[in-house]
DNA sequence: TCGCTGATGTATGGATCCAATATCAATGCA
DNA sequence: TGCATTGATATTGGATCCATACATCAGCGA
């Protein structure tokens, strides 16, 4: 079942006006977050407008969208790749979430339903059941996203997003070289979080993130190697 | 002094390709801080391609790129417009900037030069000297921004501009009605923040700075007038 | 008089074609 | 043998044309 898109649009809907720059970029979007297209990688038009069925217009479009997002780095004339990111320009960007995302959390928290707790608490199980790597990227993810979801102030909610996406990357390769260990103290203040978030208690949220953020960050700045021309890890079997 | 950029490419250059889009750009980014197309305003394509004297293709590609910097806002199959901020999303961009940028001042003050520094007190001075409204907004933006310049991290240096960019249009209608006072407050805080970078003091810096934003956040939320249909105070002839 | 419906005009989204630029390999020269 | 130059090729940027969706308003009926 090779989930690729890559199909024209043989037997796909009728395509409705406006959606294809935004197929495009989903495509896009997930290659490079799921590290099938690695940092420093080139992305050619022609390519992704052949994998996806459509023209180059769309493509040029996502491109930019991404570029926003920062998935994308483009230059004129020479087209687009995957930002490489320094070790310095991570630990900033590490920084910028320590400040941001407690205030994004601030925001969301009041806007926050039953639902949403419900929804937390069971995503924390299901990261705690599951020790798969790939898997636990993604539900962290989602998990601190969920977070931020009440806040609907697009430049706020826009740039916490941006932030994740710039560094996941950088993320897959710290959390698969520094092993369960390090699961179980993100496991231990997701908890923590997760209890100030349903007691509504803003300070404590704050803080306990902005702390999660901190240690992550300085623990990263102790693995070096994550840099090392990392492993594009897409097919991250267990070395 | 119609200072329209309206005359198509007639005695032009011959357009060094890739220039387009950024020229179209460049026109409606100075068009949106300025004032001369008021939040909330449509931005139609076919319109700037012939103000600009290019196709539409650059235009869109320049909508784009406005859309990452906070002055346009887009919609699918609708078109784009400026956006219209609420009284609640310009604080919160406000409280965002009380974050990051003194994040980007620290991370900037080292690698300024001392060319800088003159050229910060020379824009101080400047300030003080001019009261007028439209040269205030410009040379404190100059100032702020080249307090920063030293950031060459991308997604912190983007974000700040970003965020200025955002709330231009509040600052201008914020600065009009609060009168030459509140020009001293700036002054005596800007001149704080400055001898603190020529002692390269970055704690100092930081603390001014984030008091400055602060202030200024507080002090415009006493002023919700701002937000009552503000005039596009593109001829900002005194009323 | 008010609300609904359909037709038409207008604006955006997408495809194809052409121009300009970058990349790269082959070649000639020092 | 190493390097610069030069051509061919691949790739991006822009223009024009077509398809589709939204907006407006006239016409009709209750």
């Amino acid at each position: 079942m090779s989930s690729s898109v890559a199909d024209p649009a043989a037997s796909r809907g009728p395509d409705p006006h406006g959606a294809a720059s935004a197929r495009v970029a989903d495509h896009l979007r997930t290659a490079i977050l799921d590290g099938a297209i690695a940092p420093g990688e080139r992305v050619r038009q022609e390519e992704v407008a052949q994998a996806t069925g459509s023209s180059r217009i769309p493509v040029r479009e996502a491109l930019h969208l991404l570029e926003a997002e920062g998935l994308i780095e483009n230059e004129p004339n020479k087209g687009a790749r995957v930002p490489l990111l320094s070790p310095h320009e991570v630990d900033l960007i590490y920084r910028m979430r320590e400040r941001l995302e407690p205030l994004a959390l601030a925001e969301s928290l009041p806007h926050l339903t039953a639902a949403d707790l419900e929804r937390l608490t069971r995503l924390q199980e299901d990261i705690e059941a599951d020790s798969d790597v790939r898997r636990f990227l993604e539900l962290d993810r989602a998990f601190h996203l969920l977070t931020y979801s009440g806040c609907h102030v697009d430049p706020l909610a826009s740039m916490v997003t941006r932030l994740w996406n710039s560094t996941q990357h950088y993320r897959r390769a710290f959390v698969s070289m520094s092993g369960p260990g390090r699961m179980w103290v993100v496991n231990a203040e997701h908890r923590l979080l997760l209890d100030a978030i349903e007691r509504r208690d803003v300070e404590d949220g704050e803080r306990f993130l902005s702390g999660h953020i901190r240690r992550t960050r300085i623990e990263l700045a102790r693995h070096p190697e994550v840099f090392d021309r990392a492993p594009t890890g897409t097919h991250g079997s267990p070395g």
